[in-house]
DNA sequence: GCCCTTTACGTAAACGTTTACATGATAGAA
DNA sequence: TTCTATCATGTAAACGTTTACGTAAAGGGC
């Protein structure tokens, strides 16, 4: 790669020269300025942004913290965080972190040792704690979808609790009594708090919480296999499957179809997080969306506020609302079964 | 952030002496390695990544220039190019090019100029001689899904033109004989191929090709529901019908149900890609495969030896074949139909 | 006890930038 | 013509590392 010595030397002028140029080209004679320009083409000089950023103390660059590249929900998070950055010229660098604790360490870490000015981290397996203490350390990280006690104000996540609440308001008006949720790993908070939010409305409904079969399934796909089918073999009439993300309320979906179970008519399945492939679901699916892409961006701008405090907005939204899409997976109860 | 001089000043020692502590601990004695430790620990240093690769001449990076994060193809790529550069004990940086020449020349640019010693580049909207001329330029840049000529040896790609070979023999095998093809955008040319496989093969199959149907819909889902819907209500009895992706066969899909037109009793789909939530749909896709971890872990491992030719693996695979996924979207034709 | 080797550590240069400051030339005012 | 202000450019230091080289102390062989 050529260096600003080479340039200078083609040029004939001085690195300062070549700088400038680049950096304030009005600082600069016009027939200069055409040399290094012509010298810069010649030799394809790009700049060296590793020196850039040790001299100038200051990469324009934030690093972000995610479970996986390819799962529709982080691809969503990552595109908002990078079109926000983008806008404030800005560069992105991601790093997955196969969510474990220590996966999600190393990667905020490395984003510091890559100099990153600003962090946006899904950090959803680091215990409470800890990220209290990374976050007094790291003035300029933000958590994103998981609201941290003490640190409010740099964490941008869904409301959860108002989430699970008005899916279980859907399932009442639709007149639904007979409750299973496919709950996800309960050690993660704000999966805790959707699923509060769902049981506080079904209780005010009038629902007797004991009578809620819930399978904590996780990740596992086998495991959420397992359960549906025993729901559906089982003689408990749950006419009502809340699932916690859309993966699993397709995975629900395919079993009711191999058991012959219909789908709204025998049960009604809800999904969450509304990501693309569920407009395709036979039947489309029902689904709390949540604006990950909106979200995405407003943790990006809060970060790169937080590292150019003159610059940032005093009122970018932390807290977002899930959003009902009504479509095909659900029904009113009784039609077939009373 | 601590630097090094700090960490040295705390622990009375020179700059010289942290370093060796860090890189090479045998040559420092246990006393000064734990006085040295300690004050690491306690400034909480991280070592400066971009002053390193100033230094070294080497940032232990690969760039990747992807179309979009939020898809299913490019999660599934750079998971494959982050995984085997994980091993290598590279990182990955990747930037999304918005699907155009201007994005894939910024992108590809600025990962040059964050100093990354490889590249793994998806540049399907770069013009062919462009893409030569830099390709010559910057030796240590892999194409990825796309065979440029004269550079073979450093594309990986999959083997389109036999993948449409494969998918016109598996329709020809079902007994079909009226075709359609929902078509990517034609100037690009691995598109191109695929399409020419499969033509080539229903002609030797006797078919007559100006009796297949074709419509090229791009990305533009809108247009492939009207094509769809048009074959479906035309009268020229289109049986097979084959997608240039999985998106589009779930939109093909979709209008069919929409229609009343049952797959695969009366129109039998494949997709292309064998993306994930092709298993949920119903009836369940049939798709033609493409090892995308594979092929991202591949062209890695092949930029990673290019940047470092003594670890080079030899026979690192170039061309990867498209593997048939028999599910439930096509079937035997004339059963319903003659 | 002396000399040589080994060992542990420090000094300083270098990587590619930016920028404060210095310098020399040009132009305008007298 | 001379002095000064302005302007274009050059010089050199600094950012945080690594490492070749230098140096001083310790250890071993005689």
């Amino acid at each position: 790669m050529a260096t600003i010595t080479d340039v200078a030397e083609k040029a004939g002028v001085s690195i300062a020269t070549v700088s400038r140029a680049m950096n304030n080209p009005a600082s600069v004679t016009g027939q200069t300025l055409k040399t290094v320009r012509d010298a810069m083409q010649a030799l394809n000089y790009r700049p060296n942004r590793s020196a850039q950023a040790l001299k100038l103390q200051s990469s324009r660059t934030v690093g972000a913290v995610l479970n996986t590249f390819n799962s529709p929900y982080f691809g969503e998070l990552i595109t908002g965080i990078d079109q926000a950055l983008r806008k404030k010229d800005f560069k992105t660098i991601a790093e997955a972190s196969h969510q474990t604790a220590e996966g999600q360490w190393a990667a905020w870490t490395s984003l510091m040792e890559r100099q990153c000015e600003a962090f946006v981290v899904h950090a959803d397996m680091i215990p409470l704690g800890q990220l209290q203490g990374m976050l007094e350390q790291s003035p300029t990280s933000v958590i994103v979808n998981r609201c941290v006690d003490g640190f409010e104000d740099r964490c941008v996540y869904l409301d959860n609790f108002s989430a699970g609440q008005r899916a279980a308001d859907h399932f009442l008006a639709m007149g639904h009594r007979h409750f299973a949720i496919l709950d996800g790993p309960g050690h993660l908070a704000e999966i805790a708090n959707r699923r509060s939010g769902f049981e506080d409305r079904l209780a005010q409904g009038g629902i007797d919480l004991t009578d809620v079969s819930v399978a904590e399934v996780g990740f596992d796909t086998r495991k959420t296999e397992d359960a549906v089918s025993q729901w559906l073999t089982g003689g408990n009439k749950v006419t009502a499957l809340f699932a916690y993300n859309d993966i699993m309320a397709a995975h629900a979906l395919s079993v009711c179809r191999a058991q012959g179970v219909r789908v709204p008519d025998d049960i009604s399945i809800m999904g969450f997080d509304g990501v693309e492939f569920t407009e395709f679901l036979t039947p489309k699916l029902t689904t709390m969306r949540q604006p990950l892409r909106r979200i995405g961006a407003a943790a990006a701008e809060l970060a790169h506020g937080l590292a150019r405090p003159d610059q940032m907005d005093p009122d970018i939204k932390r807290v977002f609302q899930a959003e009902l899409i009504e479509r095909d997976s659900i029904r009113t109860a009784g039609t077939s079964e009373r």
